[in-house]
DNA sequence: GATATTTGACCGGA
DNA sequence: TCCGGTCAAATATC
């Protein structure tokens, strides 16, 4: 089994490593303003090579990723009502733990964020080592979870400088928007909360949370489709990339928005902007000047 | 004392 | 058998 997910640690690092080629190569060719279809000349004309270079990485890009939804159908698991071992628990009695049921079906979408922060009261739960992953995930629960509210969310911090988290949520939250909390501080790093703290004080710093269509994918991860391997991490992230050059959305998503995540001001936010602001800055701009969608994910 | 977090144990699934 | 997800006792914080 460790073979096998090395090797779909290393398929993603190159899908990662493809996509930031192309966008590269898209970059290019958008600095020397060169159309898409430069085929009329015999002669090799830079249009000409900038097309083959982003024809070449798409190519290669849907071959990887369709075989990795075909050979790695790891799913994103989903949460079910857990035994209620809590409430029944015997004291004592440790034969009761870790009696759950794993989530079979429920959705599901991630987002990456410079901060965890989200308006919502969460109740860490858990944290696990994962491997390949150089950082812990943190598992949190909703704090109405009694309530009724079955939300969950997982952080996993993805990036050190800047700092970046990769955040997916679990359900939606069911309890009502007065329970909701609307703490003032933002949440420290998770995993060390003596890491992230910017300590403002200032309820805006959402505003820090640099979260854009590019960032978030919706997963509807239901156990009809486990087959196919559709909630496939590297597959949530990379859509099929003669899709993205036609600029349509082939998924259909739209990205849900956090109650209180909203889009960083470019100049008027200098005393907002997180350590993660240069690189995702620069996603927005390649976001809004190409019209891409959900095309990178960020290690 | 109430609530939140930490952390080792346990279970399900691959 | 291993890994990720969850539980729950112990501990920390308010």
């Amino acid at each position: 089994m460790k073979t096998g997910s090395s090797l779909h640690a290393k398929r993603k690092r190159v899908i990662v490593e493809l996509v930031k080629g192309k966008e590269t190569a898209t970059r290019l060719r958008t600095l020397l303003r060169i159309p898409d279809q430069d085929h009329g000349s015999s002669s090799v004309t830079p249009g000409h090579l900038a097309f083959q270079i982003l024809r070449s990485f798409n190519k290669t890009l849907s071959v990887l990723t369709s075989s990795c939804a075909a050979t790695s159908p790891r799913r994103v698991d989903c949460r079910g009502s857990a035994c209620s071992g809590e409430s029944k628990q015997k004291p004592g009695l440790k034969s009761r733990r870790g009696c759950y049921k794993r989530r079979r079906s429920c959705e599901s979408w991630t987002k990456i964020c410079s901060v965890v922060e989200d308006g919502y009261a969460w109740r860490k739960y858990g944290q696990k080592d994962i491997l390949d992953s150089q950082y812990p995930r943190c598992y949190f629960r909703c704090t109405h979870k009694y309530e009724g509210c079955k939300a969950t969310k997982q952080v996993q911090r993805i990036k050190e400088e800047p700092i970046l988290y990769q955040i997916t949520y679990f359900n939606h939250h069911t309890c009502t928007e007065t329970a909701r909390a609307l703490p003032l501080i933002p949440d420290p790093d998770p995993v060390n909360p003596n890491l992230l703290s910017f300590q403002t004080g200032n309820p805006s710093k959402q505003e820090e949370c640099h979260s854009t269509n590019s960032e978030i994918k919706k997963e509807e991860c239901s156990k009809q489709n486990e087959g196919e391997g559709v909630c496939d991490d590297a597959i949530s992230y990379l859509l099929d990339p003669w899709q993205e050059m036609i600029g349509s959305d082939p998924f259909g998503y739209k990205p849900i928005w956090g109650p209180t995540m909203s889009f960083h001001q470019e100049d008027g936010g200098s005393g907002l902007y997180s350590c993660g602001s240069t690189s995702l800055h620069e996603l927005h701009m390649e976001v809004n000047q190409f019209g891409y969608i959900d095309n990178y994910f960020y290690f």
